[in-house]
DNA sequence: AAACCGTGGAA
DNA sequence: TTTCCAAGGTT
């Protein structure tokens, strides 16, 4: 770890930073644990720089189980930074569909193509570099430089806070900028030299499967007879955490509009919420508005059209997103009048009912759309078991 | 610095 | 049911 010199004077060292001895005997039974009882993850069987890079970037804010199928098929669609390259954001999105925080996916896309055009296909090997790749931050940088490189790079993540607060039993809260930054210092202090990937993956599957944020197995620990916070009896009570804030609610409609068997969606502009995903066209009630104005309104503001929905929605849906919540109602619509034109999305299409699975929808939505789906199949079926979809 | 950015599972 | 939070990054 390049340490500077000038920023180590001017910021205080921990208060419990441990002695070399302790150092020594927090990296022995640690590694030990780990060759032992470490994870065996798909992304750990051949450690590729492109292989590494995937995962790390799934596995921002998304737990093992969640990112193992999405891994999976990655992988196989594209196998190489060339292939991912070469791909359509399109296909990149449908990809990740469901996985949540899509800037990854387009970030992705992004650093793909400018590894393959102008860093010769290769992975850079240092954090520095590493960094100025979108949607690579001072987490990932570490994991990928240690890792897939071997070099003696701290990681500082979730798992690791907590295991390090505990560890040391630091009463100072982690989402403190300065607390933060000692928490990195201390982090590259305990890297063993040469074997920094071990060692990280190790802390983070000790923060993962034993140093959990609730009730911690300590019993199993390989650290429990040099951790401070069990000594103390704080393990439940550490890291500190700050009260989160209440997030808003929202009330939100959108328009099913079906002709001739084809469905209108829209995409969503690259930036912000859902960037780039596909949706069923809609919006928030405003204030004093019933949801069918709200429908009727939103369509002529964002596609340009005149629509009639249904007095009731088809379907009613809860969700929740990273900083509010929505009630959703779908009504199914029929077209007045008007060409469809991308107002406000940056694009609108006609799409066949059955194809529309073939686009990258944000959870919500694919709630829409099976419900939808289930309504035409229900409908075609009673209708004469002719199993030809009749869509009105 | 603080807000924004998804989703699913656990308790 | 609600709240927490999980291998964070960007603006």
């Amino acid at each position: 770890m390049a340490i500077n010199a000038r920023e180590e004077r001017e910021t205080p060292m921990p208060a419990s930073a441990p002695h070399p001895a302790r150092i020594a005997a927090i990296r022995r039974r640690l590694l030990d644990w780990w060759r032992r009882d470490g994870r065996d993850l798909p992304w750990r069987r051949r450690r590729t720089p492109y292989r590494v890079w995937v995962a790390e970037m799934m596995l921002q804010q998304t737990q093992v189980e969640t990112v193992r199928p999405y891994f999976a098929r990655w992988l196989r669609r594209f196998p190489s930074f060339r292939a991912l390259a070469a791909a359509r954001q399109d296909e990149v999105l449908k990809c990740w569909e469901g996985l949540g925080y899509y800037s990854r996916a387009r970030n992705m896309h992004a650093a793909a193509r400018t590894v393959v055009h102008e860093l010769g296909g290769r992975l850079p090997r240092t954090t520095a570099e590493l960094r100025t790749l979108p949607g690579i931050g001072p987490y990932t940088a570490g994991a990928i430089a240690s890792i897939a490189f071997g070099a003696d790079e701290p990681v500082l993540d979730g798992n690791v806070i907590r295991v390090l607060c505990r560890l040391l039993a630091i009463r100072r809260n982690p989402s403190d900028a300065r607390v933060r930054k000692s928490l990195w210092q201390l982090a590259g202090r305990l890297v063993p030299p040469g074997e920094a990937g071990p060692f990280n993956e190790a802390l983070m599957d000790l923060g993962a499967t034993i140093c959990t944020p609730r009730r911690p197995d300590c019993r199993n620990c390989p650290l429990r007879t040099i951790c401070d916070a069990r000594a103390k009896g704080l393990q439940e009570q550490l890291p500190v955490k700050t009260r989160r804030k209440a997030t808003p609610h929202y009330d939100v409609v959108v328009a099913v509009i079906i002709k001739g068997g084809r469905v209108l969606i829209d995409r969503r502009n690259d930036a912000g919420l859902l960037g780039g995903l596909w949706e069923f066209p809609g919006g928030k009630i405003e204030p004093g508005e019933s949801p069918v104005q709200a429908v009727r309104r939103e369509v002529r503001e964002e596609i340009g059209i005149e629509v009639a929905p249904r007095s009731k929605p088809f379907i009613t849906v809860s969700h929740a997103y990273s900083h509010f919540r929505i009630t959703l109602q779908a009504f199914r619509c029929r077209h007045v009048r008007g060409r469809a034109r991308a107002i406000g999305p940056a694009a609108v299409r006609w799409v066949d009912a059955d194809k529309l699975t073939t686009y990258a929808f944000p959870r919500a939505n694919q709630k829409v759309l099976r419900a939808l789906q289930t309504l035409l199949s229900d409908r075609s079926s009673s209708a004469g078991e002719s199993g030809k979809p009749e869509i009105a």
